[in-house]
DNA sequence: ATGATTCATAACTAAATCGATATATGTTGT
DNA sequence: ACAACATATATCGATTTAGTTATGAATCAT
């Protein structure tokens, strides 16, 4: 029999696991039904199969050894990853399919999100993606909640943190875009452009309670904008998308929310130092709780996508 | 048999995994140095445990269906994780043990990391904690190259986490120190402190490098100070303990570095408002490489010990 | 159509596995 | 010292398993 070079079975991973809770041997053959010899004789196997002892005694009863402590983790990371594909088939038999639920910030909605999710496709096609936009609180608790399985965009707040894990993707600026043919394009061909300019146009920003509403008042701030009379504040980038092409209004927002248009030709960025407004983002996924491996696979793509 | 109530084998899942590698039974029953019906077996028992189809004709060989996939991966999971074990086993029973290389930071130093060991220690005694420190930077490329586990500290810079991924566990802020019964404890017990009249002591603070120096600056140039003719720049932490103890000198440094001798009444901190020092101290590892578990156990007592 | 290729199924067997019973070894409490 | 408790070892039989060969069914290339 060529095929298993190590002879261990899940039978022994079981019994393991199931002495090592018990702490005791005679008690786990109870809870696995078997007789109190054949759990010995499995241990010994498995002993045998390392060259470890993951027991010794104690007493009149047994204890992990150091050994045991340790492989007792990579035993049940073992039988729990096949017992949570096994799970997840079966789930996924009687609802149809897998799903994935990731939350979006609209950094990442016109660029990278779109390719990510294009290649993972061509993986796996028969998961679902669910993709939910919204507030970055609202997301981040949904995430908490374990509503969502991750959370793409800008970070957040270290407050809203608590259980979650970030991890950097890229980092990204704020710009100001216009429509082609846009006044303040050609005035600006020499490159002597003055921030305060814009402020005869309508100002399209995000709202308050976005996540990058204070890089752009710190930006406006910096460079001696005070408030602007006509601004048109909201986050829906189809309006921002569609109003600044059709008018000379200014759109204030993250580079990555009109990349796609910038790359189409269709809007252009204003020539202007924006580092002050450099910030992190990232994946943000639930600590503990594993996250489900075509979520992982999803994770994978979205880095390949934020790279290129 | 009432143990295994899942009669899957590990055997089913090589058979499986080569097969979807290969693509074809045929060249893994080749890889497998078994037959090709031996093969086909395993693949129809594993078919009918899950109640799935794993794969599906195309043209004259197979292809993985949609369940496939995804089960492949948790397959592939179940197996790696039994693999590291045993090999992580093997490696320890040469090397003589398992070792876990921390880099950690001054601000976990006095007291969440030597809790969290400690707490680490009383389920798992054969464990090798190092722990290094050094310069943020330095420990993040090593933390990047695999010579490290995982990093304890301050957030570090977003342009140096590409690869990396940050847990937030508390945030902290910074404070400053001086020895019992220093004049300005006693003349500022009325609260009205001004931050200027620290100038006339030797002021200890970090060096250039550190994460937290600009922080610090910040924090004197909000409250109308400049330079110090009298300073001390270094991030020796026994030094500076020491010599605020013995000097009239101010420490400025991150709460968490003097917390245990605030705990033990031996320094104490200056009435004044720190809040704009605020910053995010959490834990940093590399993704894709998944931890040991040992490594991934520590991590949960670090992160009890900074919630207490 | 036909032969080649590839997977599925059937029938069969040698071997190992699994678990049971009986017993030995060792520890603890009285 | 002895009863109790807990685990280890030995022997053994029924079952399962993992593999084989032989053969059938489907697809592709020519």
């Amino acid at each position: 029999m060529p095929l298993t070079n190590s002879r261990i079975k899940y039978r022994h991973l079981l019994c393991f696991l199931e002495t090592a809770k018990q702490q005791s041997v005679g008690k786990a053959a109870q809870n696995l039904s078997i007789s109190q010899p054949a759990v010995s004789k499995a241990l010994r196997e498995l002993e045998d199969e390392l060259g470890v002892k993951l027991f010794e005694p104690l007493g009149r009863g047994i204890r992990l050894s150091g050994y045991g402590e340790v492989f007792q983790r990579y035993a049940g990371a073992s039988i729990s990853s096949l017992k949570q594909g096994v799970d997840l088939i079966a789930q996924a038999r009687s609802a149809g399919g897998f799903k994935i639920r990731i939350g979006a910030l609209p950094t990442v909605l016109a660029k990278v999100l779109p390719n990510a999710i294009h290649s993972f496709k061509q993986h796996d096609n028969d998961t679902i993606i669910e993709i939910i936009t919204g507030e970055n609180t609202v997301l981040m608790s949904q995430l908490q909640l374990g509503d969502l399985d991750l959370v793409v965009g800008r970070l957040t707040l270290p407050n809203r943190m608590l259980g979650l894990s970030f991890e950097h993707l890229y980092t990204e600026e704020i710009g100001l875009f216009v429509r082609d043919g846009h006044p303040l394009l050609t005035e600006t061909s020499g490159k002597s452009f003055v921030l305060e300019s814009i402020s005869k146009f309508t100002i399209l920003m995000p709202w308050k309670d976005a996540v990058i509403r204070p890089s752009v008042d710190q930006f406006l701030t910096v460079n001696g904008m005070g408030k602007f009379s006509d601004v048109i504040e909201t986050v829906s980038t189809s309006f921002c998308k569609s109003f600044v092409k059709k008018t000379n209004a200014v759109w204030i927002i993250s580079r990555g929310v009109a990349s796609d248009e910038v790359d189409a030709g269709s809007i252009f960025e204003l020539p202007i130092d924006t580092s002050t407004t450099t910030g992190p983002v990232g994946l943000t996924i639930r600590v503990g709780a594993p996250l489900t491996l075509p979520a992982q696979l999803l994770m994978r793509h979205i880095r390949e996508a934020s790279i290129n």
